[in-house]
DNA sequence: AATTAATGTGTCATAAGTACATATTTATTA
DNA sequence: TAATAAATATGTACTTATGACACATTAATT
């Protein structure tokens, strides 16, 4: 290339510098939820940046452009987790100026939901740990705020969509269903009241199993009706209505 | 800049679009909604793009390094109808690879909305119109795809808050306001069921004035407490319960 | 003055939500 | 082996919300 095709070159991209257009990057936030323990955990990862030294952070990476939202989000639990077969739901989109250290970066932010004792990960390796959600303090970016709103569309989603059941394994009781609803929601549960509303929904099979590791008399075991079993949600009108 | 310089930056800049990061666009669009004469609206424009010569496009731009993701949409709506005190909330992110003729674009949708009648905008010379949302077919790029996701977000949110009253204006009368939410909703609602919900909620004041345009007898006006006069909504757990 | 077309209002039946207690089963302990 | 402890399993009564449905009233028009 010669000198004057540089200068050419570059004054062309410093233009479109100044337009404003290619210097924002993409990427692409996982809030990955598991349940473990009567927590409800999530998946974070040590902070490789200088100024979140200490800190943790979201899965999160860069937008390739030959891959699209949900490619890119795939690709993240993939490379984090090996897994392929989960739940994963857009949520929303964050781009404020200074949510990042290094330069403009607008973050899609996703969730995903998988059962944690089902999927053994590889986590001693890389720094990654599950953290109950209630103990998370100062995390890096604005990824507090990710977070929240990734929690507050789990706490809809939960009253309205059979998604819990990716955070469960095939068989579970119904303590165990009601104890994790009560800690996505973060408040108790009427035990009887509970069976109830959930008989209702007709989501369940009593699949003729009995729980057997449990110090107590143990309950009926339940599978989620395989009609159910959706890998992601479909928009729909809210039950509320006006006759 | 010297020749040495100027290499250094080009091959700096060829390495960073390698790693594909700074090859997308980024983009925010609007779904403008308004109500007239019966019938939900949408504001569209007729697109400038050779590939889609005739169709008509949502209104949206490109973002600029230097604004958020709302005032993006902000000086969208600023720009377009002259306006900058509209309801506004984000609703989805779409970044399929093929979704803009011209390249890498990954689009932000906000939805709008506006009482056509109050809000005054100049239309006839920049082929702004308005448009039955139930009788759009084709329109350029994936916004039809885009418009429907706005237009569930719409229904939704209409069955939990408030949002209704940003297309009506100050005074209204529950005739209005019924058959504003039978064109949202797309089904027709019982008079009397429709009135007593409606009271139910204490969204409304009786200002004690009656219709007089009408040509029949005039029902009542109301206005909507200031209270819930808010320019964007907020998250909240729906309605949906386990006791 | 009669007609027309809309407003304004209430009841009853059904479904859903909420508060609440007792008998049963299994594991554990004495 | 019997008693105890701790959880499961289940139902009723009250309240609130939903949904179907009809008639008297008011103002404009004829």
């Amino acid at each position: 290339m010669t000198e004057k095709e540089l200068r050419l070159k570059t004054a062309e991209i410093e233009k479109i510098s100044h337009l404003d257009y290619f210097n924002i990057a993409i990427s692409v936030d996982c809030v990955i939820f598991g349940y473990d323990d009567k927590e409800l955990k999530v998946l974070l990862i040590k902070s490789d940046l200088e100024e979140f030294a200490g800190l943790h952070s979201l899965l999160g990476d860069l937008i390739r452009t030959d891959e699209d939202l949900e490619t890119a989000s795939y690709r993240i639990l993939k490379e984090r987790t090996g897994l392929d077969d989960v739940f994963l739901e857009q949520v929303q989109t964050f781009g404020s100026l200074d949510r990042h250290p290094s330069g403009r970066v607008i973050t899609i932010a996703y969730y995903s939901l998988l059962d944690i004792k089902h999927h053994k990960l590889q986590l001693s390796h890389n720094e990654l740990n599950w953290h109950p959600v209630n103990e998370i303090k100062k995390i890096a970016f604005d990824h507090k705020l990710i977070l929240e709103s990734c929690l507050d569309r789990l706490q809809q989603q939960v009253m309205e969509h059979p998604v819990i059941f990716n955070l469960l394994p095939e068989k579970f009781s119904l303590r165990e269903l009601q104890e994790l609803y009560q800690a996505i929601l973060g408040f108790e549960l009427d035990r009887r009241n509970f069976r109830k509303k959930i008989s209702l929904k007709d989501w369940l099979v009593d699949i003729d199993e009995m729980e057997n590791d449990v110090p107590h008399r143990p309950g009926k075991l339940y599978k989620l009706k395989p009609e159910f079993r959706k890998k992601m949600t479909r928009k729909k009108i809210s039950t509320l209505s006006f006759g």
